[in-house]
RNA sequence: GGCUAGGUAGCUCAGCUGGUUAGAGCGCAGCACUCAUAAUGCUGAGGUCGGGAGUUCAAGUCUCCCCCUAGCUACCA
């Protein structure tokens, strides 16, 4: 190996509010993967992470079970840290973001901020709670759209007409919280002046720390105009008091990715050898990755690199965006039971089949990853167990017949010379993060190895006397291709690689160039990896399906009626003023400009209305050409940007794709009444 | 509407700076083998590379337009 590197690794902090699921995990494993790979290859690297514990949400969480929020996020970290842990993911810490460390860090950053003119701070007006004394932040208050009506939106914006406005502008808004009515209250509030790091960021986002697509993504906000951030929340509010202030408090996400530092801190002081300003300082000549979700991408590349820079910190050398999980090409669904907890994968399958799928899949761009069900089992199944093992039971026999010893003569050097020239092209996908392609050139040498062995049958040549040595030279390659693949493999498949290592009777070193074993006396070979049950998979889908069930009856405001109760009790008389028709679509049609309204003529067998519906999303224009519907016929008509609207279908649903206009049985006649 | 990614065989995905008959794995069909956790090998079927136009001697690969998917963002009633 070449100069031995020191790198720090991170991944994101998962919120110390709810289970690791399926989509954490592809981060978690994505990291340690790579982190295992630096590590096989002797570098020295370090991989720490945390619980992210502040903030109102765990506030408030820990307030409902009836705990402290300290006990809370104890309880969390718990569960996280088992999850991780059975998924094998290596950390040489996890910590928490509500921890001395962490605070001392946040406190330090921010007093050099605040030294180095960065900190403004500006009065801002917010919903309050005056039951609860608690600042209401925008999706803590529900209420009535001012605009479309709509009941029950959150406070920065409507799901239906997707207007956006500030929580006391809804309509009989409420607090979320306890369901008084919120009050408008000012207070001062902390801002990080992060446009003056406009110019270094333009620079740093260019300057190889990211993948292109990110950056790109980012010039968008820096060509756009960046905003100043608020990193302060007033009390009571779980997490750090601002230093020199009273009542304020950090906000989370100022403190969460210090927590990174925090995490590493706290690893020093109890490693001997382990240096914080070795890697933290601002001319550190060590590296540091951050793997995140695109999710997170404005807080790890603008404000983090721009805090680092502004308080004698290095930024990161990467930070490295994956996308997100879908199952079976959907987004996880918890009514598909495809929304699965790590526990219910846990207890089900085997950790290690999810780590080589996921490896299978990952690259280093920002794609979303498909976990497909299906494809998942059959993947598995086929490349470690049909592949790789195989190689090994099927050739393992041979050797242990004539004593366990391996040959030291290669039978076949020119496959062994194409595990030999495969090396550093699987080395460098690992350290790009091409995992996927890595596992390619690995199944496609697992592939010549199987194919060498058919072509040489050493079953046949067993069955003749005087070619012993034959057999034995041919499975020894044979042991010999599957210790490299093993190899390979290591940072994927940890515990096969360890049973392989209990075979082989040696450790898979990458350390030093592929070695080939001879004269070398092997263990009995035992099954390393059963194959993935399908039903398994099918019982865990199950099993999440029933999860979400019981978490909804528990909040208990899934149900539709929950959502929206019925309105107030009225009279028949209000009720036949309305005048319900049905109408023939007789043509639709999009209309310029308009994002979301659909232009319907509805005939009314002799009257013609013009009707703009909101209906775009959900419905083609075509689709609906030549159907009925039901319409309000005596509503005022509405001056619109784009015209009159003369009326007004009726739909169904929550909004977006699912809207439902109402259709007649047949034998309904446009303009017919309906009552 | 703007932006960032995608749309390649039934499924999951490769295809670098444009260059001979577009690839892999899985699945499917047939054959072989029977050492191996019914694993493996060989052969084959299967794609107008989202649609259209253009540039070029040559386009999955470049340009433009359109459609669809995901995310971000804006506006409109």
């Amino acid at each position: 190996m070449t100069k031995k590197r020191k790198i720090l690794v991170t991944s994101a902090l998962p919120y110390a509010n709810g289970s690791i699921h399926l989509g954490h995990m592809v981060e978690t494993i994505q990291t340690d993967i790579w982190v295992r790979y630096q590590k096989l290859r002797g570098h020295h690297c370090t991989y720490v992470c945390a619980d992210d514990a502040h903030g109102t949400a765990i506030m408030l969480r820990a307030e409902q079970l009836g705990l402290t929020p300290e006990e809370q996020i104890a309880n969390i970290s718990a569960e996280h840290q088992a999850d991780f842990a059975e998924f094998f993911i290596e950390f040489d810490n996890y910590h928490s973001t509500h921890s001395e460390e962490n605070k001392a860090l946040s406190s330090l950053i921010y007093t050099r901020l605040k030294e180095n003119g960065h900190i403004s701070v500006r009065s801002v007006t917010q919903a309050y709670d005056p039951e609860k004394n608690l600042f209401l932040a925008d999706r803590y208050v529900k209420g009535t759209c001012p605009r479309c009506k709509t009941a029950d939106q959150y406070g920065d914006n409507c799901e239906q007409c997707s207007a956006t406005y500030s929580p006391m502008e809804l309509i009989n808004p409420v607090s979320v919280i306890s369901g008084a009515t919120p009050v408008a209250k000012d207070s001062d509030h902390f801002f990080f002046t992060l446009p003056e790091f406009t110019d270094f960021l333009k620079d740093w986002t260019r300057a190889g720390h990211l993948q292109d697509e990110v950056a790109n993504k980012l010039a968008e906000w820096l060509d756009g105009g960046l905003q100043e951030w608020d990193i302060s929340r007033d009390a009571p509010y779980f997490g750090f008091e601002i230093p020199g202030e009273t009542g304020k408090y950090f906000y989370v996400w100022l403190d969460a990715p210090i927590g990174y530092m925090a995490s590493f801190k706290n690893l020093c002081d109890k490693t001997e050898g382990l240096d914080f300003d070795d890697y933290w300082g601002a001319d550190s000549p060590n590296e540091l990755y951050h793997f995140i979700g695109k999710d997170i991408i404005n807080f790890h590349a603008l404000f983090w690199p721009a805090m680092l820079s502004d308080t004698g910190f290095r930024t990161p050398t990467k930070v490295c965006v994956h996308g997100f999980l879908t199952v079976d090409g959907k987004k996880m669904s918890k009514s598909r039971g495809t929304f699965i907890n790590a526990r219910t994968y846990l207890d089900y399958l085997n950790p290690e089949y999810l780590r080589y799928y996921y490896a299978t899949k990952l690259t280093n761009t920002v794609d979303d990853l498909d976990l497909n069900l299906e494809d998942f089992v059959t993947k598995v199944n086929s490349d470690l167990v049909g592949k790789v093992v195989n190689i090994a039971s099927r050739t393992a026999k041979f050797v242990a017949k004539s004593g366990g010893v391996l040959s030291g003569t290669i039978a076949e050097p020119g496959l062994w010379q194409k595990f030999i020239d495969a090396e550093a092209t699987i080395a460098n996908l690992y350290e790009n993060r091409e995992f996927g392609k890595a596992t390619r050139e690995i199944m496609a040498l697992a592939d010549a190895a199987n194919e060498y062995i058919a072509e040489q049958a050493p079953w046949s040549l067993a069955k003749q006397e005087g070619n012993e040595q034959k057999v034995l030279d041919v499975c020894s390659l044979g042991i010999n291709c599957f210790k490299a693949l093993m190899t390979f493999l290591k940072p994927v498949l940890p515990i096969t690689a360890a049973a392989s290592e209990e075979f082989l009777n040696c450790t898979l070193d990458w350390s030093k160039p592929l070695a080939f074993l001879g004269e070398h006396q092997i263990n009995k070979f035992k099954p390393l990896m059963t194959r993935v049950e399908a039903d398994k998979v099918q019982a865990m889908v199950d099993a999440s399906k029933e999860e979400a069930k019981v978490n909804t009856s528990d909040s208990a405001s899934d149900s539709w009626l929950a959502k929206e109760p019925i309105a107030p009790e009225i009279e028949y008389g209000d009720f036949a003023k309305l005048d319900f028709r049905i109408a023939l679509i007789a043509n639709a049609e999009h209309v310029e400009g308009a994002d979301k309204l659909l232009r319907l003529t509805l005939d009314l067998g002799g009257d013609s209305r013009n009707v703009f519906a909101g209906i775009k999303s959900a419905y083609k224009p075509e689709d609906l050409i030549g159907k009925r519907t039901v319409m309000v016929a005596n509503l005022k008509p509405r001056k619109m940007k784009f015209g009159m609207s003369e009326g007004m279908v009726l739909a169904a649903g929550p909004g977006g794709k699912d809207l439902f206009i109402l259709e007649p049985h047949d034998g309904a006649e446009p303009g017919m009444r309906v009552m």
